[in-house]
Order: structure tokens, then sequence, then C-alpha cells
DNA sequence: CTTGACCTTCCATCTGAATGGAAGGTTTAT
DNA sequence: ATAAACCTTCCATTCAGATGGAAGGTCAAG
């Protein structure tokens, strides 16, 4: 069928359903008119019929969205993105603002799974050696019993065996 | 959560109103009584007037929750592990099983994440030196475009996390 | 003309782990 | 005596990001 001109400079736009918009930025249709609904997406223009018609400009911002997302940027933050833009404003400097946030939360949150799967490693080495006959049921299982105990923090240090 | 004091030496087990038991244990009275909805923990015995009164081996399940969670343990498993103790059966097999699992999922997600982080870090170190005013609207926003255009999706798509 | 592929709106549901609040019963402290 | 501080059940809501389905309108082809 036709190939539809992506980029074409001088901007003959179409125009896509939203079915044709879908295919094309590779989510669904339903996900598309609930970006309507949250606000990601800016309402579309309606054929007489009342069907979604649609420009790259779109399909543009639903690529954008796909990219933001893989890096972490939840919907909340691309909306306020896309609607700088479409306010006129250069959203650059807010989201390297975000990038280095996340890229924070990122390392904590590496750094927390680091600690979490040290603790996990010695749990196994330790529940391999210990014999499940001696496992007391108040413990309800001691190969996880004291571990962390009284600490909701992920942080939590183990305990040397008995 | 330890002024209080816990039982003594011998087994006095006074019984404890869900309040005194949420104190103790760290953990709200309506997360209890959800623990007993979704079946976590068992249902305890009714006072003449229907206030719930638990023993120290609900505080004991509620600690070993809270440990299990802190783990990674998703509320599921520990009802199963839970269950199997309260059947009289010794759960340490299924769980050193899940440990082993989740370990082997956080060490996935760790590696995912690393990946992120560094993706993130080139896109701050780009981003910072390219110059908004040169930022074309039809990729929303230039510090990101491009950047997972083919599809350098990471893993499960995972948002930073609270 | 009818079939089937689209499209529309609206409402419900999912995951997971709770939390909020209303309406009402009980116990304790002043 | 009465108010505070508990407790009970039941229903709804939260977070995020969608997905499922019903009921119905529209459109192009055979």
């Amino acid at each position: 069928m036709n190939e539809k001109q992506l980029q074409s400079p001088s901007v003959i736009q179409e125009g896509y359903n939203i079915g044709e918009l879908a295919e094309l930025a590779g989510v669904s249709a339903k996900t598309i008119r609930y970006y309507e609904q949250v606000r990601v997406l800016p309402a579309p223009f309606r054929q007489a019929n009342g069907y979604r018609i649609y420009t790259n400009d779109t399909l543009d911002k639903l690529k954008f969205i796909r990219s933001a997302q893989a890096i972490g940027l939840t919907l909340g933050e691309i909306r306020e993105i896309i609607t700088m833009r479409d306010d006129g404003q250069v959203p650059c400097a807010y989201v390297l603002e975000l990038i280095r946030t996340h890229s924070n939360d990122i390392s904590k949150r590496i750094a927390d799974l680091e600690l979490l799967k040290g603790e996990l490693e010695q749990l196994a080495e330790r529940g391999a050696r210990l014999d499940p006959a001696d496992c007391p049921p108040s413990t309800v299982c001691h190969v996880i019993a004291h571990l962390s105990s009284g600490d909701d923090n992920v942080g939590g240090s183990c305990p040397a065996g008995p």
C-alpha cells in the first residue's frame, strides 16, 4: 500500500485515523484514546462523522512518548513536556532536570537492589546449609526469620547464623 | 516500637487486640485486617464482643511478613509460606527456591537499570551541550528525541521507584 | 443489502498493597 | 453521663498505565 510520507519537508499532512496512527506508532488505538483522556495528547480534530483525525505531529508525539517512557519518565512528566511544547516553550531545561533526577533515583535504586541481592545471596547460602528439620514454627521459616527485623528498609543486615 | 514489654519467658499469651498487635508489629490495624482478607493471615479467634484476639503467633507472622517483604517476596508468596507452615509443612525448600528466583530477577533488574542509567547519563551530557534554541518542535525535545529510535527498550520498562 | 472492519462513548477491570471513610457497636476514662 | 478511643463491617479509592467489552454509528466492498 501507500507509504505515507513521514518526513516530507513540504508537510503534506494527509491525516490518519486512530487505527492507522496506532499502527504507525506501534501502540493500540485504546492507548491513544487513553493518552488523550489523561491529557498527554491534546484532543485532535474530528471528521464530520466524529472520527478522530491525526497528523504527523501526533505521530511525533507518540514516538516521543515511547522514547520518554523507555528512559523512565512518567506520563505525568511527559504531559508536562508536551504541554510546554504546545505552549510554544522549549522544554529542554526541564527535560534535563528530569533526566538528572531520574538518574539519581536509578542510582539509589540500583544501590538498594545490590544490597538486597547481597542479602538474598547470603540467605540462599545459609538456607542451603540449614536443616529444615530444625526450623522452629515460631519463625515461620528460619531461612528468612530475623532477617530485617524491625527495619522496613531494604538495607537490613543479615545476622550471622546460629 | 519496642518500648512495650514483649512477652517474657514463660509463654503467657495475653492476647492482643488488633490495635495492640498493630502497634507491636509496626503496621496499621487496617493492614492486619487486609492480610486476613487476602488470607495471608488466618482468621483469628473472636472475643464475645466480636473483637479479634491475637496471640504471639500472629505477631511472629507479622514480623515474618515484614522480613519477607523486605527481601522482595509478594504477599501471594508469603501466603503460600505461612499456609504451608500452618498445615504442618516446613516451607524452607520453597523459600529457598523463591529466594533464588528473586535473586535472579533482581540481577536482571539491576542490569537493566545500569543500562538505563548509562543512557540517561549520555543524554544528560549531550543535553547539556545542546542549545535549546536548536530544538525543533517535531521532536518535542531534542534531548530525548531519537534516543530509543532503534528500540533500546530496557527490559520491563521500569519507572523509577516512589 | 449485508457483512465486516472500522470508529464512537462509557463503564469496568487488572496488578499489588494497601488506605479512607461511613455507620454503627463497645469499652474506658473522666 | 458522656466523650474519647477503641472495635466492627462494608464499600470505595489510590497509584500507573493501560486493557476489555458492550452498545451502537459509519464506511467500503461484494
